[in-house]
DNA sequence: TCAATTATGAACCGATCAGTCCAGAATAGA
DNA sequence: TCTATTCTGGACTGATCGGTTCATAATTGA
């Protein structure tokens, strides 16, 4: 242990209290006096342990990532269905599930701050924290589909770039209508038609 | 001509410059500055005119929708092309044009606002302003598939509400995508790969 | 036990926030 | 021209913004 008086909260605890707060509320949304209340400490604890707002944003996003995104790319990338479509659902389903909890907030923490990025606006380090996450979805949707095809399940007529874009679009667009306080159900009615384009 | 000093900047041009203002930074991350140096005017003629920010943007969001939602949503009900695909394909590049023309701010304004919009963080009457925005789209849709199925066009495994929220979910989706600064033919690629819900 | 180190609470900082006020300028009708 | 009305510029408001400072509390290793 090393030197100095113990840090008296919990520090995933509190990344997770700011994840859901900024989640809610996005950035601009989200005040310093939110974020103490939320994380049920004070300023001094706050910058002393996560720098800055935008820090502590940063933070956030890659928490959101590490606790939802991967582990639901991990699972489709070593999905055993049939078909790209059977492979797809579960993974779209799940991110369905995801962003209608109750628990959380509605819709998906990333898509929203995608919508809220822009130059000058968002703090340029936050802005490149996002881009980030986002380029790395599609980047292994488009492994995924890169594979689909080599292994033959998956006609080649678009590149798997083109198939990334597709579902990254369908993923966007869940998170808005869930924001948008649509059902489960709805979404799930979505995703069946968005595979269409995976079934023969 | 009513009594009294006239107003020396004009109504439209005032709205507008607010609208792209909104569009590009949201709701939150617009001051009162930003809006009075785009618009041209001071706070005392802001606040004359549109009583206070959350009626502006309220003002805002509504004149967005009529330079572009209704229009695009007219032509759709009007559309005379063969099959339903062969409809909508036009109605979702005229989205793709608009929310990658450089000369706006990039993406959908009102699904930015929609990822914006949560109670308490928003106020209460611009909630309901975006939210009307969105019912209606959705509406104005499956009103378009109603008349689809019965005129032939389309079977009706699903129902016209299922195939409006599906479409819904897309325009969102190509929204955030253009935000995320994905380029036109990405986006018409991605809608090409969408319709096929539509092409037998 | 004591020095070095780290964390915390509270007061404080200048800047900016949305919004108000008011004196004066401009206009129309009488 | 005079009066009533409306619009505008600028100063001003209290509140809150993100961020800092500092004295003190708590901890470890020596």
């Amino acid at each position: 242990m090393s030197v100095g008086r113990n840090r008296g909260f919990d520090l995933e605890h509190a990344v997770e209290a700011a994840m859901y707060t900024f989640w809610r509320q996005g950035f601009h949304g989200t005040s310093l006096s939110d974020l103490t209340e939320a994380m049920g400490i004070n300023k001094s604890s706050l910058y002393g342990t996560f720098k800055n707002k935008e820090s502590l944003f940063i933070e956030t996003v890659n928490h959101y990532a590490r606790l939802y995104g991967q582990p639901n790319r991990q699972r489709l990338l070593n999905a055993s269905a049939q078909n790209t479509a059977e492979k797809l659902q579960p993974y779209l389903f799940n991110i369905a599930d995801r962003i209608t909890d109750t628990r959380c907030p509605a819709g998906c923490f990333i898509t929203n701050s995608t919508c809220e990025v822009n130059e000058g606006s968002l703090p340029e380090e936050a802005i490149a924290a996002v881009e980030s996450l986002n380029r790395n979805s599609i980047k292994m949707l488009a492994q995924f589909f890169e594979a689909e095809i080599a292994n033959g399940n998956l006609e080649n007529k678009m590149s798997p770039q083109s198939y990334a874009n597709y579902i990254q679009t369908m993923q966007y667009g869940l998170g808005v209508m869930a924001k948008n306080r649509q059902t489960i159900q709805v979404l799930k009615q979505v995703i069946e038609l968005g595979l269409a384009a995976f079934r023969k």
